[in-house]
DNA sequence: GCATAATATTGAACGTCGTTCAATAGTGAT
DNA sequence: ATCACTATTGAACGACGTTCAATATTATGC
């Protein structure tokens, strides 16, 4: 059969992605496949090369959607926030709580290997950035004395840290038991580098 | 043929580690597969199997020795630095050094999927718990009033915030385009939370 | 030295995967 | 009604992890 148009390219694009992120929520990054796409919306495989290049294309769209929703919850937790510090350690805990309640979704994100650094579109780069930005933001009036690049580096080394206890705690590799609940190594964390960084600003 | 015993399981085991390591540190993890390693080693996938439970356990023993091998580096980083502060910035940039020069080998332990928490063996556990346990001791002349309890808080929020960092910009997800290095950004983290943590001992 | 038991090793087989592409079937225009 | 166009199919390819009956080699007992 052909030109069914049952469904325009974008809505089969959206089909196989909303389709793709039901099986990873469920099965895990591992259990995603292109046959397994293609059945669940009723087409067949050769139907998702069409529209996308490969499955890889496929998976960094559903991962710029995950980061999308990563954005509007940490843009609803900054909303809520009292001063600056309280800011920033709310939005330490929307991460892992986001990374909780959505563990493959969000899993997938660093389990699929990007390609070369240069080769990453922009739609997927500016999701990145975005999600920076705004611990920037949330970070700027905690040190108004210093750098756009210093600004810079502690909202990534902040970013970094969290994510790194975050990946760490919830695939079993920081032997967490009986250690402290990852909630409180992220507090740790954010708490004591934001007292280092204040203090540097009053020296 | 059969019972030719060229090797014994052991050698078998040990060779076919070795493979895997090789193959891995040239084309990373997504490259590596139970026929090539066969093939490398000489044998068929058949032997491997008779070595091996799976790939799953191969790739969890080269895992261990590529954690053992940053242990070495991090034990002679140790011996080498003047005091605790200076140490565990040390052992922090030892660890990036050593996840950049070993990208591949040091990769797939993050990219490999552990099984369920209490299924992970005990000598893949004790690896892991060395490698903390060396950045506790390392901490402890800084952390002289706190409990042992904080004390594990602070190196596991410490090890998990640099392994971040390090993830996350050897993957491109960092946007560290012309904001910082990323040896900078876990100098920033250590710096500012070891300020926060001496800080709070002196209250 | 030879037959026999034991087992190390093989390699074909199974079902899966991502990806390609000639064949085909539905659609709009003439 | 015919045609040109193209969306869609599904078989095909090579590679993957894993299994296991068949086989080749060794050690043992006589």
């Amino acid at each position: 059969m052909a030109r069914r148009s049952d469904h325009s390219r974008e809505q089969i694009q959206q089909m196989a992605l909303d389709a793709a992120r039901d099986i990873v929520a469920r099965d895990g990054y591992a259990g995603l496949s292109a046959r397994k796409v293609a059945k669940t919306i009723g087409y067949t495989v050769g139907t998702l090369y069409l529209v996308f290049a490969n499955l890889d294309e496929l998976v960094m769209r559903a991962n710029a959607q995950t980061l999308d929703a990563l954005y509007e919850v940490m843009l609803a937790t900054k909303a809520r926030c009292k001063n600056a510090r309280a800011c920033i350690m709310a939005l330490g805990q929307a991460y892992i709580r986001f990374a909780s309640e959505n563990t493959h979704l969000w899993g997938m994100i660093y389990e699929h290997p990007l390609p070369d650094r240069n080769a990453i579109p922009d739609w997927y780069r500016e999701r990145v950035a975005r999600n920076l930005a705004l611990v920037e933001d949330t970070l700027q009036p905690l040190a108004k004395n210093t750098s756009a690049q210093q600004l810079a580096v502690a909202a990534r080394a902040l970013w970094g840290g969290v994510h790194g206890i975050c990946i760490l705690a919830l695939t079993n590799k920081l032997d967490v038991v009986g250690a402290a609940s990852v909630p409180a190594l992220v507090e740790s964390l954010i708490d004591n580098y934001l007292k280092g960084l204040t203090a540097n600003r009053q020296r």
